[in-house]
DNA sequence: TCAATTGTATTTTATTAAAATATACTGTTT
DNA sequence: AAACAGTATATTTTAATAAAATACAATTGA
């Protein structure tokens, strides 16, 4: 079998579920009408309408689809297990370079790499294409792909595009109406900050998870498709090296939400000046974290 | 055939050429040197030297590989006419999407185009992933690609990016030392300005290619691939709606070029203040530019 | 003896071929 | 004539495959 029939199998099981809230003896709807309401083609209506007159659930004569026998669960298609997203698959390769260290320059072998996470090879390559447009990976001369990234070098020229896009962001939320929704979640996150402050000793680990959500919310004044699509690379790479960083966790997570805190209320103030010393302040110190967690990798 | 085997064949063509810089009688090198000077596998040195034995230019017989004739113009392979690069692709996808105003929504079909560019479909099918980071294409639900750039807002949300990253270049490229090359390239850049514009009238189609030298000069301070990537990108559809948006482009080019020499003689006098604003006011007209040539396009 | 080299087996990649699916076109039916 | 089904064709997805790369074992010659 050269493509995967699954789009069939899940067209079907649904075509059931549209037969269970009817009842015997009903007519369906017509071919073109299903294959809108399934989203599919009418080809796949068409096949699933062949199963279901075989299995003696339908009469199908042209236009006439008599529904004869309400289905039941045991009538359901095995349908595939469901591969990996693309968004799961990026989570999958990021963890995996950063966990074992992949070092700059290996070749990655998509053969290998897909049965590992479970994807199609194809996919993969796809996958690679898209980081390839960052600079993250390279055809190699010969063939496949090398890893070019998670260097100290990489690692500073990442802070410093991140440090331009959010100082612009700084600079276009400070430009927003009084009564935009993100003043409303700055208040918010402040709460979020003080509250994480007070029980940091027990609950340092929750912070990435914050800090994402912090940096994630004042780039979202930013209605950018491109700011966007580097934002989620950018946030992506931080938030797995903060991840996998322990050194000094709770040090370091209490000193940046003491510069969250920071830069949080010169925003609320409106003050542009102490807004953008406090975010470079911020983004400073994220870059040295940054820095450093790699040089502990190495060393490791 | 899965695989072509035109490595083969070219790697064949470069063991004659050689082989024809050497005598009759003599040994050619180790399989593994000529794999590394040749920058394919042994395994492909291996077939190439089998066919040069079978050929009777070579007796092969373990590690002797002596030279019996030395090969004439006749025996090389016929190599495959060589597929378009990436970067040709890349080239004529834009400059099909320009020329012929492929509208936002229009679902790509990757087997005629790979058909009309000359490629192989896989080949497409990876460069629109990559193009897919940008936002500039998405996945279809029942599928295929989906364009999604080239409407206004995609030139709105274009310029505005261009903007953030030029003007972060221009406050980096005033704090170069006073013996680094961007001020010589700056002069340069003055004196090509001055001569395009006392000759515009004739030749102000050249202005496109200046403009795109201007913009590059100026984007070379700021050494990190993430600006690159995203310049390359940026500059490209801007160089292409250029050339494909001809109204007013005497009227347009001269004003640039003034915008343009304003902007290079604030840097070289060292104004940040006025670097800026000179780059500002630029930036706003090429928005406005991009903008009305969309504008144009639909219309017609 | 051992480093360099070749011989052989295995793995991986690039490309194709074909099944699955989508779309276009043509002929019926209501 | 509008809605619909039947049929034909085009396109996409993905497994299969030949080419190429790599890994490992055997051999050679210093």
């Amino acid at each position: 079998m050269a493509r995967t029939d699954d789009r069939f199998r899940s067209a079907y099981n649904t075509l059931l579920d549209i037969c269970a809230d009817m009842n015997a003896g009903e007519q369906l709807p017509a071919e073109n009408a299903l294959a809108t309401q399934m989203e599919v083609s009418r080809t796949i209506v068409r096949a699933a309408l062949q199963k279901l007159d075989s299995e003696k659930l339908v009469q199908w004569d042209g236009r006439r689809k008599t529904l004869i026998k309400v289905p039941e669960a045991k009538h359901r298609l095995a349908t595939a297990q469901s591969v990996p997203s693309n968004e799961e698959l990026e989570h999958q390769f990021l963890e995996w370079i950063l966990r074992f260290d992949v070092p700059e320059g290996t070749t990655l072998n998509v053969a290998q790499l897909s049965r590992q996470f479970g994807v199609p090879a194809y996919s993969l390559q796809e996958f690679l294409a898209g980081l390839n447009r960052f600079g993250l990976v390279e055809r190699g001369k010969k063939s496949g792909w090398i890893l070019r990234g998670f260097t100290a070098e990489f690692a500073v020229e990442l802070s410093d595009f991140r440090q331009v896009l959010e100082m612009n962001a700084v600079r276009q939320l400070l430009e927003q109406p009084a009564d935009h929704e993100i003043w409303q979640q700055l208040k918010l996150l402040r709460k979020e900050h003080e509250d994480l402050k007070t029980v940091l000793a027990s609950r340092y680990h929750d912070f990435s998870v914050l800090d994402e959500k912090f940096h994630t919310t004042i780039n979202s004044v930013v209605k950018n498709r491109f700011v966007i699509e580097a934002q989620k690379i950018i946030s992506l790479i931080f938030h797995y090296h903060y991840l996998w960083d322990k050194t000094d966790e709770l040090e370091r997570n209490a000193a940046a939400i003491e510069e969250h805190l920071g830069w949080i209320d010169a925003m609320l103030s409106l003050d542009v000046a102490r807004s953008e010393a406090a975010a470079l302040k911020h983004l400073r110190s994220s870059k040295e974290t940054l820095l450093s967690s790699l040089k502990g990798h190495k060393l490791v």
